[in-house]
Parts: C-alpha cells; sequence; structure tokens
DNA sequence: GATATGTAGTTTAATATAGAACAATATGGA
DNA sequence: TCCATATTGTTCTATATTAAACTACATATC
C-alpha cells in the first residue's frame, strides 16, 4: 500500500471533492490514532478537544450532535472516558433524563499528553501549507457541511 | 440528533479543515449508503464507479491502494462483489502472485442503478453549489492528500 | 542455482460504529 | 389531570474496517 494513484481523471468537481475528502478523512484519522498515547481513540480525543476549549457541561446528546455520530456511539465513548478518569457525568439536576458531562482534571492532562504527541506532526504539516491555505477551504466546507447536515 | 453546533470557535484553521472535512465524510458516506439500493456498500460503489470510468482490469492491491483501504478489506469487498456477480476475478498470467479484477455487465448495470438512486440527490447538491465552487477546493484537498499520504 | 528479501492476496481477531429497539422521563393539548 | 407524543440515554445486533500473521510466489544477490 504504498503507491498512490488516483488519478481523478474525468471526475466531475462535485464527486472529485468528496474522494479527496473520503481520503482524507480516512489518512488523517489513521495517523491521529496512531500518534495519540496508548489508548486514546481519535472519538475520545475530540471529547477532550472540544471541553478543553469550551469547558462546562454538555448533556451526551449534545456531544453526539456536536461530533455527528449516534447517541449509541456517544454512551460507549463516554463510558470508556469515564472508566479512564477523563470526564465525569453526573445526572441533570432538572431533566430526569439527561446527564452532564465535564472534563476531570486527569482528562485535561490527557488532552495535553495528545498535544504533545502530535506537535513534531502538526510542525511538519505547517510547513508544508499555510493558515491562509486552509482558511481559504473554510467557508466553502463549512457550507457544505452544513447542507449536508441539514439536507440528509 | 436534529440540532448542529460546532460553532468551531477559536480553531485553529487546520484544526478546524480537518474537523469539517471529518464530517463532511460521515455526513455524506452515511447519506450514500442510505440512498444506494438495497445491499450495495460505498466501498462497492466506489468499485463501480472507479471501473466504469476507466475500464479494464486492475489488481486488488493496485485497488486499496487507490482507494486507501488494507488489502484486507479489499479482499473482503471483492469477495462479495464478486458473489453477486459484479466484478470477475481472475488469476493474472504472468505473475502467479496477482489477481486480475474487471467489471461485468451485471456490474455496470449495479452502477448504473447506484447512479439513479442518487440523481434527485445529487440535483439537489448541485442547486445548492456550482461545479466552480467545488472545483476552488480541489487543488489543496489534493494537495492535502497527497502530502497526509506522503507523510504517514 | 541457492538463499534472502520483498510483494500479493487471504485469513483471523479485535474494534468502532450504525441502526433499531427499549425504558425512563418530560411536555403540551384536551 | 390525563394521555399522546417526543426526547434522553442505554443496550443489542450486525457490519465494515484495521492490524497482524500467514501462504504463495517473485526477484535480486551472491
Amino acid at each position: 500500500m504504498q503507491q498512490t494513484k488516483i488519478s481523478a481523471a474525468r471526475l466531475r468537481p462535485d464527486f472529485a471533492v468528496f474522494n479527496e475528502i473520503g481520503i482524507i478523512a480516512q489518512l488523517s484519522r489513521a495517523r491521529l490514532e496512531r500518534t495519540l498515547p496508548q489508548g486514546m481513540t481519535s472519538a475520545q480525543y475530540a471529547v477532550l478537544n472540544h471541553f478543553s476549549r469550551r469547558g462546562g457541561e454538555e448533556t451526551p446528546a449534545q456531544l453526539a450532535s456536536a461530533f455527528q455520530i449516534t447517541k449509541g456511539a456517544m454512551t460507549n465513548t463516554l463510558q470508556k472516558m469515564e472508566a479512564q478518569g477523563y470526564v465525569r457525568i453526573v445526572p441533570h439536576g432538572v431533566d430526569g433524563r439527561k446527564k452532564l458531562v465535564s472534563i476531570t482534571a486527569e482528562g485535561v492532562i490527557a488532552h495535553e499528553r495528545g498535544i504533545l504527541a502530535l506537535r513534531p506532526y502538526l510542525t511538519q504539516l505547517r510547513e508544508a501549507f499555510t493558515d491562509a491555505e486552509f482558511e481559504a477551504l473554510l467557508p466553502m466546507l463549512s457550507a457544505l457541511r452544513v447542507w449536508l447536515d441539514e439536507n440528509r
């Protein structure tokens, strides 16, 4: 699995975009999982990342919605993270159906370990591409994501 | 799972791009699988699409490389497709290790069924976005994909 | 020519996720 | 107040994928 072809010749632009996006998602996720500390999955890292940026509490359903995965998958991820001590899950005081998830001090440390493990790779990436190049993609990618989300 | 937030605030541009790409890949793949005819997976559709565009024969390893999946996954997909009569798999005449995969008439028909099933959705998509918008993404996405592939 | 190294394809086991069914709770209208 | 409907989170089942081990064959080096 070394040579890559995908000449992508004669692909309509929309197909070509989804094609590239699918491969990028796969390669970046594989790399992420391989680079993160032992046993930390990309799903877990995403949750840690999320809480590191905004803190506070969120319900499992909110998290599932934010990451566009099913509630079942989120239950699974959160249970593992709670077992490792990365998050704390408490009942919602008012609404008996809900629970509230928040990051623990251990979770913050785990997140920092993740950042640290990724740093060399990110440095490499940022030597190859500029922030401006990434920013140029964002408006269209966001619009596309919103559209896909609204037109499931 | 209806409301979507992901305000993506304060995300560095590269993170934001990978974030959007991950979600787009997931949403588009889910939609694809849901829309394709009964029992046709996105992996199978990708193979059919590939051969419809270029015809000819390719080895399983070439296909695995083209789609960036493991050889094992490709073996699995091809075995199912062969059982359904969509592809033909024959030994390579010269190199005893290799096999050659090609699409069958039934495979072409299955591909057309796939296209047909997707058409309404694609039409919708093309009303929302122009070819030019997709084309504008391609150079950077391709560069990113190539870089990720070369720097695993 | 023999041996070592590399490559193609398959198999196996482990895992993450989707999808559907479910119990518990909440909400809003009569 | 009561009841139908919606929502939250969990569980269960099925499946696609990866990673690694393995077999068969090919190629290069001595």
